[in-house]
DNA sequence: AATAATACGCAACTCAATTGCGTTTGTCAA
DNA sequence: TTGACAAACGCAATTGAGTTGCGTATTATT
C-alpha cells in the first residue's frame, strides 16, 4: 500500500527503526510522486527542521532503493533522482527552461516494442530509460 | 560528409586549427561509431603515442559538441558518453553484464509516440533519451 | 536499565568534470 | 622566414555528486 505509515510499519517488520529521516523522505516522495536528487531532499528536510548530514541522505536513499520502495531515475544530467516506487509505469517530460516535470504514460507500446527488438537481437532487455526534454506549455 | 579530413577542413574554415588531438578523436569516433567516454578517448590517444593531459579531452569533447560534431551520450551511470554526430538516429541495447553496446533502430515507432505526446500535453519535444538494459546474446 | 542492531555525524576520500593561468603551437600575413 | 595573435595545451587547484571508515547516538526489545 503507497502510504508512508504502512511503509514505516513493513521495514520495522523487518527490523529496521522508524526514523524521522525516514519518515518524512518517504512522505515527500509519496506525496511529490516526481523524481528528487539528494539535495532537494536534504533541502526539504532543513525546512522540515530536520538538518541531517549529506551522508545519511545518501545512505537513506541508498537504503530505500535497495528494498524497492524508491526508483532511480535519471534526466542525463549525471545527477541520480529518485521517485517512489509502485506507481504506474510511467515516463517524464522535463522542460529544459524551467525543469519541471510532468508524468507521460505510454501505453503498451513501449512493451511491444521491447519484445520486438529482444526477439530480433536475442537480448533480454530488464529495463529501459525513456525521458522526453523540450519545452513545456507555459515556457513556449 | 562524414569523414575526419572533411570535418577538419570545416573547421579549419572557421578558423580552428588542425591539430593531431582533433584528427585522432574525430578519426575514433567515427570508426568505432559508438558512445565513449572521456577516460577511454584519452586512453586511446595514449595508445597512439599521443599522451595528452585530461583537461585536453574534456576542453576538445565539449568543442566538439558545441559545434554539433559529436553528440553526448547518457547511460545512466553519471558519466558522459560521446558518439559521432550525423548518424542515423538510433538508440542503444546495454549489456548490464559485459558493457557492450548495440545499436537499435527504432523506425517511426517513436516519431508517432512524440507526436502524440507532444499534442497531448501541449509540450514541445526537442529530444528524447531512449537506451534499453539488459543482457546481451553472449552473457544470457 | 541493559543490550544489540540500526542509524547518524563527521572528516576524508573518490571520481568525473571544470577553471585559472601561464605556456606552446598552428596559421596567416608581412 | 619571421612575427604576431588566436587557438590549443599542461598543470595544479577546485567543484560537485557520491562514498567510506569509524566512532557515537538512537531505537526497539528484553
Amino acid at each position: 500500500m503507497l502510504n508512508t505509515q504502512t511503509i514505516l510499519q513493513q521495514l520495522s517488520d523487518q527490523g529496521f527503526k522508524k526514523t524521522k529521516v525516514r519518515e518524512l523522505l518517504i512522505g515527500e516522495l509519496l506525496k511529490l510522486k516526481k523524481p528528487l536528487d539528494a539535495q532537494a531532499l536534504q533541502d526539504f528536510l532543513s525546512d522540515q527542521k530536520l538538518a541531517v548530514n549529506k551522508t545519511t541522505v545518501y545512505r537513506e536513499l541508498q537504503f530505500l532503493l535497495e528494498r524497492g520502495i524508491i526508483v532511480e531515475i535519471n534526466f542525463g544530467d549525471n545527477k541520480r533522482r529518485y521517485e517512489i516506487a509502485g506507481l504506474a509505469h510511467h515516463h517524464h517530460l522535463i522542460c529544459n527552461n524551467c525543469q519541471g516535470v510532468e508524468d507521460v504514460f505510454v501505453d503498451q507500446d513501449l512493451v511491444k516494442l521491447e519484445k520486438k527488438i529482444a526477439k530480433e537481437k536475442n537480448f533480454a532487455i530488464h529495463s529501459h530509460s525513456l525521458e522526453f526534454f523540450g519545452l513545456c506549455r507555459h515556457c513556449l
